[in-house]
DNA sequence: TGCCTGATTGCCT
DNA sequence: GGCAATCAGGCAA
């Protein structure tokens, strides 16, 4: 079933940890594609001088500053998308970055549009999930409670995925170069769909 | 296996 | 004008 507003109405860190194990969805005109979401970010309010809501509102990252529980999608590397999940509350500009997910549903469609095979390969990374799911530019701002683009809850592939305790592992966030000391990247132990980026330190 | 680099463009300073 | 919450391919070992 769709996770609904008040999922995304809490603690953004609650909700990066809270998102491992649920399932990003996005039925498009070409089928349904369906991933596990396996690893998060965190973006946050205040002294967080990664995110892109640092500085205060601009024209790229207004969503960010809307309600909780829609897409803040952006341009990156002039040529990737990255997606991510507005949360908290509305004004304060927090989000959560998904950066890793492992295909469940509509893996062939995923594959022609990433012209890859190696299922291990679609959707490793933010940018690379964003075009194993079709998901697009158009799609930034867009609500999450009424699709097409969506986030399924935990319990939404039984069969695939039956009811089991999972571990999250905390380490510092990827690809950035501000902020980079502070714990708010997660994703599943031993997973074999988290990005293979690591993060860089501090020296 | 792992490091290094080029690609490519909208947005912010 | 510089750079960015990335990726794929090439090359060395």
């Amino acid at each position: 079933m769709i996770l609904t507003a008040h999922f995304y109405h809490k603690n953004t860190i609650t909700v990066a940890k809270q998102l491992l194990g649920t399932f990003l969805a996005h039925d498009s005109p070409q089928g349904r594609t369906a991933a596990r979401i396996v690893e998060t970010e965190a973006y946050l309010y205040g002294d967080d001088p990664a995110s892109h809501a640092h500085r205060g509102m601009t024209k790229r990252n207004a969503v960010m500053f809307g309600p909780p529980g829609r897409a803040y999608i952006y341009f990156i590397y002039g040529m990737y998308y990255c997606f991510n999940v507005v949360t908290s509350r509305e004004g304060r500009g927090e989000a959560v970055l998904i950066r890793a997910a492992q295909p469940v549903e509509g893996l062939s469609l995923m594959q022609e549009r990433r012209r890859r095979t190696a299922v291990k390969d679609l959707s490793n990374g933010p940018g690379k999930l964003v075009i194993a799911l079709g998901i697009a530019a158009h799609h930034n701002g867009s609500c999450l409670i009424t699709g097409p683009v969506t986030i399924l809850s935990r319990d939404s592939y039984p069969e695939k995925f039956p009811s089991k305790r999972l571990v999250v592992q905390v380490t510092t966030r990827i690809g950035i170069s501000d902020g980079i000391d502070l714990p708010l990247r997660f994703y599943l132990k031993d997973n074999e769909f988290v990005s293979n980026a690591r993060p860089k330190s501090s020296n």
